[in-house]
DNA sequence: ACGCTGTTTAGATGTCTGTCAAGCTAGAGG
DNA sequence: CCTCTAGCTTGACAGACATCTAAACAGCGT
């Protein structure tokens, strides 16, 4: 299986700092545009949900396609995005293909979006 | 000034446990994900870094066209993108218009991308 | 009125999303 | 080994949506 899963190599090189703290230079908003263009499609945010919230930490594909309006392949294809985008990993075992996130990746994204200086955040009663 | 900033309301009602505690409903992922696909491009990301990071927590349009290689109405129309997914707010003051960061907005997206449940916020468990 | 700032409109060009059809991989059965 | 079936991906395409620019428009201060 040479057909490997591509991470995007570049997060580490550019990332990081919180959004508000100092302007993203063009190459840092080149790096991670992508990732927040693939979880701003409804479906996909789902299928990143599902997954991220299965048991194991890893859900059968099997398993994504009935909760939609959608057929396979739009499934597929959208699991694409969210795999080059670095979001999340695939991998077939026997019969099945199952797919895990990538819990460091959306953390950075996490970290880049918030404002708040971190630890005092509790203001905010839900 | 009339013309006020439209916030969507559904944010408060749709919103915010991690996309990894549990899978977001069509509903919920529906309000988000114009959120991120706001977020999908690079010079919004850009624009919205620069009024984050800017020190009065205010940006001037005018400072905002400069670093950029687009005209001014697409600066415009980014800026509109990125007010009506409610990640910013607008106002005029005299000749100028002003933005600034709706930090609580950004906060919560950072929260639902969250997955590691780092120590700060591990307190908030729905 | 005039110039400066920023938005809106109209329209060309490109990108995304979804479907059907076809392909590939793995296991079961003959 | 061969065929059959299930699971998932890829390719080709139509329709919808985004991005960008130039030109026209609107608000403010002189």
């Amino acid at each position: 299986m040479s057909k490997q899963i591509r991470r995007l190599p570049l997060l580490d090189a550019v990332c990081c700092e919180p959004l508000a703290r100092e302007p993203l230079d063009s190459n840092q908003a080149a790096t991670l545009a992508p990732m927040f263009k693939a979880l701003g499609d409804p479906v996909r945010l789902r299928l990143l949900s599902m997954i991220a919230s299965t048991a194991g930490g890893e859900a059968c594909v099997c398993d994504l396609t009935g909760p939609f309006d959608v057929t396979g392949p739009t499934i597929s294809h959208h699991l694409r995005v969210l795999r080059e985008a670095g979001l999340i990993e695939g991998e077939r075992r026997g019969t099945w293909v199952y797919y895990r996130v990538v819990p460091d990746v959306l953390d950075r994204l996490a970290g880049i979006l918030t404002v708040e200086p971190s630890p005092a955040r509790a203001g905010r009663a839900g």
